[in-house]
RNA sequence: GGAGAGGUGGCCGAGUCUGGUUGAAGGCGCUUCCCUGCUAAGGAAGUAACGGGGUAACCCUCCGUUCGAGGGUUCGAAUCCCUCCCUCUCCGCCA
């Protein structure tokens, strides 16, 4: 949820909007409506104080002089009635609006969309193609069985079989570790939220679409885990001395990957389930940037330490998303394609997301909004498809990455017979 | 799933039957001050959040809202009615 007060006051604030590519003539209209708002607002206060002055009045009166103050006291209430529903309407009229105009976008980020993104920095070799691309060498393992899961569940589902289930025990037990080395509180969450969590994460409305939906409980299947990391503070008041507070949240995620057809159906690396570990950042407002170079450097950390190649590119304003303010992608290269593909990403929601769930910190004279951040850890599915095509030998064996092996106890592993 | 109990300020806990200066007793905690060689004990005062307006601005001031959430009754609701959410106890079922 946008700042109101800020949209109205701060210029910067505004055109951060419209460098998301937000219509300026829907933020005049947002400004219209909560100026009539607050003018109603006004209106509706007064009446209720003339009300309340009245029914005390009531209380302290005698007997005799009673039933003609009620009767005056109700000429109020009738107003008052009145004026209220102006009000109710009006001010459901404006939060439909306003809950679904995004964070502004931070000025450092490049103007326009998906393709006008800035490539912060580059690591590791452009390699050439390997003998068998993800999905072949999947097959060619026994590790990915596509054809049950799309009779059983249908496209973009996969069974993770025989060494890779290995591996990706292995890449959750390093990269957790690794975060509680760097000061981050593991969780398993749960995966299913209200309605109400989405909204506050900053999903909803904008992502309705891309969620599963639980109809007849009223709950929706998380995407990931930073959903139900967020709601780990909703209302709180938090000690700023105790923060950042850091948490490493490992879920299956469910994406329906709705207007993705046709987009990246071999093997695993669009599917609908898979697991992730994911990092989540409660934040005073006054290091929250400094924060979001903290999570880039333990996303780049564990793409070293896996000796994977790799950009790291800053997100055009028109690509971000509704609640961050700023992103960055790590990319890795994935030779079979020739290209850098998404594995991770990092971004600061300044104030957008705590403001929904009221999570504040305790200052001296006010208790500002916390600052929310997230970031991948290791998308473990995605990370296989990686490890799966630079980790393939000329052999057809797979040579596990060093970091991983004290983790699995496998070096290298042949293909079945 | 069946039966019952309950959700009040940072925390504990009155008030609900019998609606009216109750934003809410009391206690704990916390902050400031006094006392004290230091600490403890003791004494005094203060101590909710959010929203809107006033103000050059505010630690200033006015108003409103909030006793799990949302509706209703009433001139007036923490108190009465309805719906929902959550917690606890007992029974049943279960990884």
């Amino acid at each position: 949820m946008i700042d109101l007060r800020k949209l109205r006051e701060d210029t910067d604030y505004r055109s951060g909007i419209i460098h998301k590519g937000v219509d300026e003539k829907t933020l005049d209209e947002v400004l219209d409506l909560d100026t009539a708002c607050r003018a109603l607002q006004a209106e509706v206060e007064q009446l209720r104080s003339d009300q309340n002055r009245a029914s005390k009045d009531i209380g302290k009166a005698s007997p005799e002089e009673r039933e003609e103050k009620i009767n005056s006291a109700a000429k109020i209430k009738a107003e008052l009635q009145k004026v209220e529903a102006k009000f109710g309407e009006a001010s459901d009229g404006l939060r439909e609006i306003a809950i679904s105009i995004p964070n502004p976008a931070d000025p450092r980020c490049p103007t326009g969309g998906e393709d006008d993104y800035e490539v912060i920095e580059v690591v590791g070799e452009q390699n050439k193609p390997p003998p068998m691309d993800h999905a072949e060498y999947g097959e060619h393992m026994g590790w990915v069985e596509k054809e049950k899961a799309a009779e059983n569940m249908g496209s973009r589902f996969a069974y993770l079989t025989g060494e890779a289930v290995l591996i990706e025990f292995a890449l959750v037990q390093y990269t957790l570790s690794k975060l509680m080395n760097h000061g981050f509180t593991p969780v398993v969450p749960p995966v299913l939220v209200r309605e109400q969590m989405m909204l506050d994460a900053g999903f909803f409305p904008t992502d309705r679409q891309q969620v599963y939906e639980l109809a007849e409980d009223d709950l929706y299947l998380t995407g990931t885990s930073e959903v139900a990391l967020a709601g780990l503070h909703r209302g709180d008041l938090l000690d700023a001395k105790n923060l950042p507070i850091r948490y490493g949240g490992f879920s299956s995620c469910f994406r329906r990957e709705a207007g993705t057809y046709g987009k990246d159906t071999s093997g695993i690396f669009r599917v609908h389930q898979f697991d992730k570990v994911e990092m989540f950042s409660f934040c005073d407002p006054l290091n929250s940037w400094e924060e979001l170079e903290n999570l880039r450097n333990l996303e780049q950390e564990i793409l070293n330490e896996l000796e994977l190649p790799y950009r790291v590119i800053l997100v055009a304003a028109g690509d971000l998303g509704a609640p961050a303010a700023m992103k960055y992608d790590c990319e890795v290269w994935l030779p079979s394609e020739q290209k850098y593909r998404e594995l991770t990403s990092c971004s600061n929601y300044l104030d957008y997301s705590a403001r929904r769930m009221m999570t504040r910190i305790r200052g001296e004279e006010s208790n500002p909004l916390a600052h929310t951040l997230n970031g991948t850890a290791c998308a473990i599915g995605r990370t296989l498809v990686f490890l799966m095509e630079h980790y393939q030998q000329d052999d057809g064996s797979f040579k596990v990455p060093s970091v991983l092996q004290p983790f699995c106890g496998l070096d290298v592993i042949a293909p079945p017979e």
